[in-house]
DNA sequence: TTTCGTCTAATTGTTAACAATTCGAGTATT
DNA sequence: AATACTCGAATTGTTAACAATTAGACGAAA
């Protein structure tokens, strides 16, 4: 047994985390409805475990809820919203950052490396999932890292900006911003940490 | 049928509400366990619907869920959190009144002053549940009015705030804070409102 | 006394069947 | 042709029974 938490994901998390990418790689279109039962069979369980996942997408912000018609994948937010979104991701990064910069140990900044790693390899390969993906379990690195209540908000702002159909121009340099995240945190330069987030998160 | 929704609310969405005003009027303490069945005998309804219920209020943020331990009451947050989450809520607050602004009707002014009359009256009733949940609603007209999508957002932050057990001094202060936002929204005066918002919403 | 295991009751997790609702094709009516 | 109606298939909502897990009490061994 190490430390850290334990690894298991509940049957919820996992048919989550296989929906949520798949909406974001663009698999599943806007308004297209989700059906309980395709989802059951595919992931072998019955129909109510795929309706408690289904039920914190929607929650989430991935999904949205109609009673008695089911769930169907969100519509991407307006520009005015988006351009909110990465203003509050923005103060709500900043400040994990604060106040986890100075609890964070060598075993953190090899995880945040591996990550980086991680990153570039699905910039390398121009894989749109992978990419949002990696990017997604970075920043919710130093957020998780700060407060697991904040998380959550952030996780359900994140996602809306996420559920826009994005097309990058040049996939390498999502990597090399991040890599100038990674290198303030290591050199704990808080300030710079701050800096490379803002320039990364940006008004689309 | 009248023009607006219909005002049927699930089952799921009926125990949300009551479940959260007890969270808010502090009938439930933290960290006090949540179970499902006395609620589903309370409700005269089975556990799936009540546990529906639950794992919404958890990815809300009023209860904290533990797989196969169930949920408990969330803990209030720090200082430094509730400062950022006041300051995350004025500004989804301000982008809400700059979007519906323009487009509110007279039946809006109307629901919106019965409210007020509605919160005077809890607030001379010093009813602390009835106050929280009208500041509530009042807030949340203006935010749902601008988008549904933001709705689910400034909830979330919004009820981490109300976690803390609030004692106030003041119980018509509260109306009177009220009163100069929809006498600024009435006029239609924006910048009056924003002000008058931001001068609700305290840093604790 | 402390620690470790074992058992039992309480609780959550999962499932399958059934009830209620929605949606669309087909049909009758004007 | 356009509209309204009916019916049935597809889908979600709800329930109750069963499985798996947890937490606490109890007792045995160090």
């Amino acid at each position: 047994m190490s430390i850290t938490e334990k690894p298991i994901r509940s049957m919820r998390e996992q048919i989550c985390d296989a929906v949520r990418a798949e909406v974001f790689s663009g698999e599943m279109t806007n308004d297209q409805p989700v059906r309980e039962q395709p989802l059951a069979e595919r992931f072998g369980v019955s129909r109510g475990s795929v309706r408690d996942a289904l039920l914190q997408l929607s929650q989430e912000g991935v999904l949205v809820y109609s009673p008695n018609r089911g769930v169907r994948v969100s519509s991407p937010p307006s520009d005015a919203e988006f351009r909110l979104y990465a203003k509050l991701r923005k103060e709500i990064e900043a400040h994990c950052l604060d106040i986890c910069m100075d609890q964070l140990t060598e075993e953190d900044d090899r995880n945040l490396t591996n990550l980086l790693a991680t990153l570039e390899d699905a910039c390398r390969r121009t894989d749109l999932s992978a990419i949002t993906e990696t990017d997604l379990a970075m920043h919710r690195y130093w957020v998780s890292r700060a407060s697991r209540e904040l998380e959550s908000v952030w996780l359900g702002i994140t996602v809306r900006m996420l559920i826009v159909y994005t097309l990058l121009e040049d996939y390498m340099e999502v990597h090399q911003e991040h890599a100038a995240i990674v290198e303030a945190i290591v050199r704990r330069d808080l300030k710079g940490a701050k800096r490379a987030v803002n320039e990364n998160i940006r008004y689309k």
